[in-house]
DNA sequence: TGATATTAGTTTCAATTGTAACTAATATCA
DNA sequence: TGATATTAGTTACAATTGAAACTAATATCA
C-alpha cells in the first residue's frame, strides 16, 4: 500500500506542469521570432523591446521603457547603448532635468523599426493562425487572468 | 494623409503582442515558483527540472532528461553535476554501455523531491485558482495548439 | 541655505548561459 | 579486422545577465 508522500509525488509530470509548459512555449516562440530580425538587423531581443517602446512612444526616457517593456534599468541601459552605437537611436539630455535622457530613432533606426513591425505582425498572425476568433478572445482573457494572478504570487 | 508604412507601424503595441505577453508572464511565473524552493533547498531552475525528470523516471540517463525536460545536454550536464555535488543524486555507469550514466536520487535527494513536488502542486493550484474548470480545459487546449504551431515557425 | 534623500542612468564584477570543441565508448560496414 | 561515424557526456571560452555599488542631477525640508 502506497503511503501519502508516494501518492503526492509519483504522478507528477513535468510535461503537464503549467510553469514548465509556459517556459517551453515562450522559449520556442521568442527564439523563433528573434530569428526574423536578429541576423537581418543585428538586433537582440532586449534591443527589439526598446525599439518597440520607442516606436510606441517617441521622446521617452529609459525609465519610461522600464515601465512599458517589463525590463530592468540595467537591461534598458545596455540595450540603448548598443542601439546608439549601431546608429539606430539618438539620446538627448532633457534641458529641464538633466538626469533624463530623451530617446528617439535616427532615420536609420526608424527604417528598421518600420521593417520589424510588419514582420512581427506576420509572425504573430502565423502563430495565431491555428485559432479561430473565439479562441483568440479566450486566450487573451486567460493570459490576462494568469498574468494578474502570477504577479500576486 | 498617412502612408502605408505609418499605418502598419504606428498602432503597434508591445503590451498586446503575444510573444511579449508570454515572455512577461513566463518570467513572473517561473521566478515566483523558483522562490518556493531556491532558498530553501539551494536548487536552481534547471536543477529542479532535472529532479522532476528523475522523479518521473528513475534510472534515466542525461539524454533521457534532455528529451523530457526540454533542456540541452550542456544544461543537463551542469545541473546534474551540481546535484551530485550537493549529494542529491548518484550516477552509475551502465555496465552494458559505458557511455550511459544512470541517474537516481540519493535518500536525501528523494526527500527534497518529495517536498518540492507538493509545493509545486500548491503553487500551480494557486496560479490556476482564478479559473474555472472550463477555462482550465480551454487553456490546456490553447497552450497545446500554440506549442505545436510555435515549433513549426 | 545646506544637509539628506531621491531619481536617472551607468559601471563593475560575479554568476549563468550558449556554442563549439573535446574525450570516451560503441556502432557500422567495407 | 580496422577505418569511420555516431552517441553520451564534459570542458573551455565567449557572450549575456543580474546584483550591487556607483555618479550625477534634482528634490526635500529643517
Amino acid at each position: 500500500m502506497k503511503n501519502k508522500t508516494q501518492d503526492l509525488t509519483t504522478d507528477f509530470t513535468l510535461e503537464n506542469f503549467i510553469p514548465y509548459r509556459l517556459a517551453v512555449l515562450t522559449k520556442s516562440v521568442s527564439t523563433a521570432f528573434s530569428k526574423t530580425y536578429a541576423e537581418r538587423f543585428g538586433i537582440s531581443i532586449p534591443q527589439w523591446r526598446v525599439m518597440a517602446a520607442i516606436g510606441r512612444e517617441p521622446n521617452c526616457t529609459a525609465s519610461g521603457i522600464v515601465e512599458h517593456a517589463a525590463m530592468d534599468k540595467v537591461q534598458v541601459s545596455r540595450a540603448v547603448s548598443g542601439l546608439i552605437e549601431m546608429g539606430h537611436l539618438i539620446s538627448k539630455l532633457d534641458i529641464n532635468d538633466r538626469r533624463n535622457a530623451v530617446l528617439n530613432f535616427t532615420v536609420q533606426g526608424q527604417e528598421i523599426y518600420n521593417q520589424i513591425v510588419p514582420t512581427g505582425r506576420e509572425f504573430e498572425a502565423k502563430l495565431m493562425s491555428v485559432m479561430n476568433a473565439e479562441e483568440l478572445e479566450s486566450l487573451d482573457q486567460l493570459l490576462k487572468k494568469l498574468a494578474s494572478q502570477a504577479k500576486k504570487l
